[in-house]
DNA sequence: GTGTCACAAAGATCACATTTATAGCAAGAA
DNA sequence: TTCTTGCTATAAATGTGATCTTTGTGACAC
């Protein structure tokens, strides 16, 4: 797993601050503040505040102009597929609001990537995606489907389908599995046990892009991702 | 129409150039250039470059490293769904397979947007929608498919679709129908008479999602953007 | 309303202190 | 010899602070 925690470098640190307060509300839309303000704020140099402020305007967080300050732009003009900001939006309050959105991406991308993939996987990956899926169902038909060699089995299996896809924008959004079902794992709601057809549809995937069946890959990854998102329908 | 062109300030002008000649290849993946290069290479302070660069690290396009430089990253590591990372991939080169990707992103995202709109949309939003599907139909039918109109009204329809998803990350991604619109308009890919079944389908999307009839309305939306997947695939 | 004027705050530059990781070299062990 | 191990010099980013310039806003006068 790559260290994805920032270097220890203030900016950061401040960054991820005040990043986490706008989402969280804190600083609601249309409030102003300068930056002296934030300056001593977080008793740090200007350099320091001014680079954080630029990196949250080209997140479209924050409009900086003069003689007035820095504004907090309201959520709609936020790039909210930014991983950070993904990240921001899972913890406090806005963590299942963020985990359904998520899951209606993945249920977008999810069964097109299937496709892309029927077209242009080699057939390396196509066994590598099968391996996945059989190591699946043998941790799971053990009664492993909670513990961690599951979950990241089933990271591995989602990451590589939507890198298969051949489409890098597609596969940029492996992120956002990897917190669905981290976040799943972490909530309690994988089953030790989970169902056969879980098995099955993970299999179908792989079995379906190896014969090149565009249709039938479609349909199982679709079928993969309804099973999560009906779950989460009813908490 | 929101003004896109960001403020004519200096560190806005040099990210543009810095992350164009980045994606472009003058800069690959793996070459290091110091702070102090930058500066003199661009005329201006240390400052303003210490700016771009964070905003470009926080785009995954660079690493900035002590006794190191600022090295550029593979693209693997970019994050290519930022607003300006899209835009920067649609000059030069690389333009055409950019258009490819984001078609394969609409491929994914409208035909899941069409579905939960069905779920949620209003009945004002579905109005909305099937107004502008028959003014598109309008203007069609009159030869002016190829004019300015119709392609405002297209975008107006698709960004409305997204937005009626309810999920706020689907309609973030309106950004992208935009630019391949206007894109196949600017190559001259839009005929002054469109067939007649891209009126259908756009008028089927929309009455679909009056009727709350999900399955419809995905199959309708995945038949408009495969009309331009095609003609996509041919060139 | 319309102009203009004062000023607050960001934008930009500069000089300098601090930190850290690389590279190079030396000494010792295998 | 060759391969570690450890030290050291230093390049370059990181961080601080002071200062000047620019510009948009609000208020005041007309």
């Amino acid at each position: 797993m790559p260290n994805l925690s920032p270097a220890p470098v203030l900016h950061n640190s401040i960054l991820e601050r005040l990043g986490t307060e706008i989402v969280q509300g804190v600083r609601p839309a249309g409030s102003v503040i300068t930056l002296a303000q934030l300056e001593d704020e977080a008793g740090v140099s200007r350099t320091v505040i001014r680079e954080v402020v630029r990196i949250l305007e080209s997140m479209g967080m924050v409009e900086s102009r003069r003689r007035v300050g820095v504004t907090v732009l309201p959520a709609t003009s936020w790039s909210v597929l930014d991983p950070q900001l993904i990240r921001w939006r899972l913890t406090g309050a806005e963590r299942l609001a963020q985990l359904h959105r998520l899951t209606e991406m993945r249920l977008a991308l999810e069964p097109t990537a299937a496709r892309l993939a029927a077209r242009r996987a080699t057939a390396e990956v196509g066994i590598e995606l099968l391996d996945l899926a059989s190591r699946l169902r043998i941790l799971g038909e053990a009664g492993r489907g909670h513990e961690q060699p599951y979950l990241e089995t089933d990271i591995a299996f989602h990451a590589l389908l939507l890198a298969a896809s051949g489409n890098d924008m597609i596969a940029s959004l492996h992120g956002i599995v990897t917190e669905v079902l981290a976040s799943r794992t972490d909530l309690g709601l994988s089953p030790a046990h989970p169902v056969a057809v879980a098995f099955d549809n993970h299999e179908g995937v792989a079995r379906a892009i190896m014969s090149r069946d565009e249709n039938l890959a479609e349909q199982y990854a679709r079928a993969v991702v309804m099973e999560v998102w009906q779950e989460l329908s009813d908490l």
